[in-house]
DNA sequence: CGGCGTTAGGAAACCGGTTAACTGGCCGCG
DNA sequence: CGCGGCCAGTTAACCGGTTTCCTAACGCCG
């Protein structure tokens, strides 16, 4: 077969692609026919046999839209930004992946931008929204007080709050956090402890304060008491301090911690202590991850949604773009236990 | 002051951005002398005062071209693609990090693809490369035979190895591996160990097998002997696997695990195997992260520069982008040691 | 004083799509 | 038979930049 005269002269020497006015030439139409056919515009009218022919051309000539073309003509660059506070923390990967994920089914993509403080934030809205890029934001980033906050209800860029939720929002995307600090409870209780406490994130994030008021509401439900509920950073350093305050001060048996890096610090926190785990003290981690397994000892963790939490959030995010309005969502899938030999019967 | 008339009148209700012709028309000039100045367009004349109204008229309306025009106009994107083998691995996410901030630095927008096989690989490149929204691809995920590999030969688009060299591809992006299993090797020596062993990556992954390579070249160099190298998994499972296979069948007291998780793994395994760390076997891992500090023992590591091994893997391919030739770069940022309690003389 | 080379800038085509407005042909109906 | 309406498309404007080619005005020179 010989080369397609029309395509091969007409695109010069560099391998360009082709375009829809090559299709609409192979197919005998007009750019406009072969648009509204390929997209299937429901208020455009042709023949079965012209849609087929439309449709054959594109496949024969291997058609792909270009999407800056498209994004000008539709002003829709069919793309997510999805600001997480810290790339480096397995727990906003893990968001980001299931977003990605999704995103990418709904032919959209995703970029990722770290938000470490305000500079970086504003920084990235203008050069993502300002200039276009981005049709819409998830951010897995809010703070009290932030900038950024403002600046999202002032422009009208639409945007979701995932996991961090902002109060009165009505555009928040979260897991059901409460539920995760009862079945650390619970555990804790049916292992026999009396003594508990928690190592919470900072205070003015949502999912913390939240975790930290139901391990409050919960505890005296299943007949504990809870020591101390010691509010630090996100970190190893962060639940090493906590935990390190909370042995020293009480006669708690058992610790919950609101992340797995918060858990991992606890653990050696306690050791430092002098207190060995489980024997001494019990300890809970939230997030699971495969590591979790293969510490010593071995983590027992709360299983948290977050792949799907993040899929939800891409979902949440095209929904709106595709016109629908945002709302409040906490997101079906529950946390899960896994339990490993770091919690065990206070001796 | 009343609102600028040739804003708020001509853009309608919706916000709209200040566009090009705007501010041409603020200046009172043409497009094509706005769009040539605010490019600083070398071989376009202008008198300094023109300029200047023009800069001025720019600032004044806060105009940012848009990026969907520009790169329908250019045909450049300004957006690179990162392709790496799995988004939940902190080492290809610190190296991500590295480049996306440098990509920034550079004007540049990355988005990041995880490659998990050759479905998903060749997805990406369609959904990314062929539909124009990114320049050029930054791949940290390249594996023997991997198709991917071919399909970037084939096509034009510009493209960088990162981390996992191809060999002859001439355009790999680098870190002085042997120089890090130097490190550990001598460490071991110094610290008066006889027999040795290494938990490496897979078989056919570059700085795998350099690892491996170098580790069997510099052992005997400090008067070491090799007992045994493990091909495992790049995961805590490998990891573990590895260091039982080791510790069973031979009399090595020292083991350097090529990542974080495998030296996590290994931790485990030598404990499943009855081994007190560090006093019957020592063990150094690859990569440090904040955890290391906070393992039980904490972990001495060998730091790798895998931020700035990101940082110039986006110089690698933008400066691609830009006209330079491909070249071969071993990053000159050397490794170092992070000692921690995990390793000690042998008993 | 006429011709020529510069300098400073403008007009218009173009990138590759989308979309509003329009048209020719055919059918049905009064 | 004349007219309206629908079907099956077409034409052309437009999105917001970049870039090629052109020109008016000026100074210089012979």
């Amino acid at each position: 077969m010989p080369p397609e005269p029309g395509k091969g002269a007409q695109n010069g020497l560099h391998g360009s692609r082709a375009r829809l006015a090559d299709v609409a030439r192979a197919a005998g139409v007009s750019k406009a026919a072969a648009s509204k056919v390929l997209n299937s515009d429901p208020d455009f009218s042709a023949r079965p046999e012209t849609r087929l022919r439309i449709m054959e051309a594109a496949q024969a000539l291997g058609y792909r839209p270009h999407v800056a073309a498209r994004a000008l003509a539709t002003s829709h660059a069919r793309t997510v930004a999805l600001l997480v506070p810290k790339l480096t923390n397995m727990t906003y990967v893990t968001i980001a992946r299931g977003a990605f994920e999704r995103a990418r089914e709904r032919d959209y993509v995703s970029v990722m931008s770290e938000d470490y403080d305000e500079y970086s934030a504003m920084a990235a809205f203008r050069d993502l929204v300002d200039v276009g890029r981005v049709d819409g934001l998830i951010v897995a980033s809010a703070r009290p007080d932030h900038t950024l906050i403002g600046a999202l209800s002032e422009s009208r860029i639409p945007h979701v709050f995932l996991n961090r939720a902002v109060a009165g929002s009505g555009r928040n995307v979260v897991m059901d956090v409460a539920k995760s600090s009862r079945l650390a409870v619970r555990h804790f209780a049916e292992l026999g402890h009396r003594y508990v406490a928690h190592v919470a994130g900072p205070r003015g994030i949502a999912p913390s304060d939240e975790r930290a008021r139901a391990f409050l509401e919960y505890a005296p439900e299943f007949g504990l008491e809870v020591c101390q509920v010691e509010h630090v950073e996100f970190s190893e350093a962060g639940g090493a301090a906590g935990a390190a305050a909370i042995l020293e001060a009480g006669r708690a048996t058992a610790i919950y911690a609101s992340s797995l890096a918060q858990a991992i610090g606890a653990m050696h926190g306690a050791r430092e202590a002098g207190r060995r785990i489980p024997e001494d003290v019990s300890i809970i981690g939230n997030d699971d991850f495969p590591i979790a397994a293969y510490l010593s000892p071995p983590l027992t963790t709360v299983a948290m949604p977050l792949r799907e939490l993040g899929r939800f959030g891409a979902d949440a995010i095209i929904d709106q773009l595709e016109g629908k309005h945002p709302v409040d969502l906490v997101i079906p899938t529950e946390p899960t236990l896994a339990v490993r030999s770091s919690t065990a019967p206070p001796s």
